[in-house]
DNA sequence: CGCTTATTTCGACATTTCTGGAATTACGGT
DNA sequence: ACCGTAATTCCAGAAATGTCGAAATAAGCG
């Protein structure tokens, strides 16, 4: 619960919103670090706190190549973060005897 | 963009979570805000706020019946903050000519 | 109307977050 | 060793957030 919770903390912020997607659009190959902050024109010590916390919550991954650090979203981690609700939606619903036009089911 | 940050902003707090996810879980009919309390033993003024972040958002609705006030998961403002993601998954990747064990998909 | 229950608003405080300039570390090439 | 590019850490200030008691508002009932 803790850790689904700062996972999504760490995407409700729109700058780190757009890092990472724009790493998950970039797939398994990642990018690195010059290449996200050229695509969002911020300084690069601004980008750097917010690839932190993506890292501290594990979202991200880094990996060096040479003197450029590649940085590439975790996708178990994203599908993790995801699933909580997707999965227990509607669990505890008391099933109604009536349905009614609005009973559409939710999920 | 900015919808979308601010709806995990404010699923990115535990106590936010866990009200959000009590009312995932009960399905159309909702439950009354004193019913949420009960599970979470939270005062009402904090409980409140949090409720009201979420209204704001738009992940939450309310519909008022006699005192009570009944609260409910917005199911299709869920599926549109999490669309995002998964739509959207790999969509900048450069087609590799050569596969490795580790280049399996990632959506 | 007055009472009770349900819920929100007000006010105030401590804590965290966001931002970015300046200095620093990391790495590879020459 | 030195230089240039890549990226992080340090620092500091402004702004937003989380918490909750006390007071206020809303709605039904006798």
């Amino acid at each position: 619960m803790d850790q689904v919770a700062s996972c999504l903390a760490a995407l409700g912020n729109v700058t780190r919103l757009r890092i990472y997607r724009i790493l998950v659009r970039a797939g398994r190959p990642g990018l690195p670090v010059a290449s996200v902050q050229s695509q969002l024109s911020i300084p690069a010590s601004t980008l750097s706190h917010h690839l932190r916390k993506l890292l501290e919550v594990g979202l991200v991954t880094q990996e060096r190549e040479g003197t450029r650090l590649i940085c590439r979203a975790d996708y178990a981690r994203m599908q993790s973060t995801f699933a909580l609700f997707l999965e227990e939606c509607c669990a505890d619903e008391q099933v109604a005897q009536s349905h009614s036009a609005n009973d559409a089911p939710c999920c």
